[in-house]
DNA sequence: GAAAGTAAAAAAT
DNA sequence: ATTTTTTACTTTC
């Protein structure tokens, strides 16, 4: 459990072995702990590329799983459609955009590189921050 | 079960 | 460039 700051906000982390939960937020939620972990984020938030190998914990229907699941496979740097993902589960845009909206794992799990292709999607923390986020990882936005 | 609410897309204006 | 269908899944009665 732990907080790291980036820019204004802080990332949290919430879990031991498995991950259950990560978002942001103003204040810190937890005591900054090193752990490998936040070495990872450390670097991540600095602008190196890395693979976040670790093992979820998602109390989620058995629907947002599978799009959190396709969503993972998306490397570091690249952007997806609403409709890419839709078209691989065979579902609809809309219910992909509603699956990610519930994603408990911000970051760790690349919600943000899912964007739309008209609009250009949302963001639970705001869509400041998944520009932020996506710049961060060299893609640039109309 | 039905009805409302979406981090969408496509079509129509 | 805005508005209006169409759409499928979750959430809440």
């Amino acid at each position: 459990m732990i907080s790291i700051k980036w820019g204004s906000v802080f990332f949290n982390v919430e879990g031991e072995e498995k991950i259950r939960r990560a978002f942001f937020s103003k204040e810190p939620f937890f005591e900054y702990k090193r752990c490998r972990i936040g070495e990872k984020l450390e670097r991540y938030f600095r602008g190196e590329k890395v693979n976040f190998d670790f093992e979820f914990e998602l109390s989620v229907s058995d629907f947002t799983r599978k799009v959190l699941e396709e969503t993972m496979k998306i490397p570091y740097g690249e952007i997806r459609t609403y409709k890419e993902i839709a078209e691989k589960l065979e579902t609809s845009p809309r219910a992909v955009g509603r699956a990610l909206a519930k994603n408990p794992i911000a970051v760790l799990i690349p919600c943000h590189r899912v964007v739309g292709k008209n609009s250009l999607g949302g963001y639970s923390w705001g869509i400041e921050l998944k520009r932020a986020l996506l710049k961060l990882e060299g893609i640039y936005l109309p």
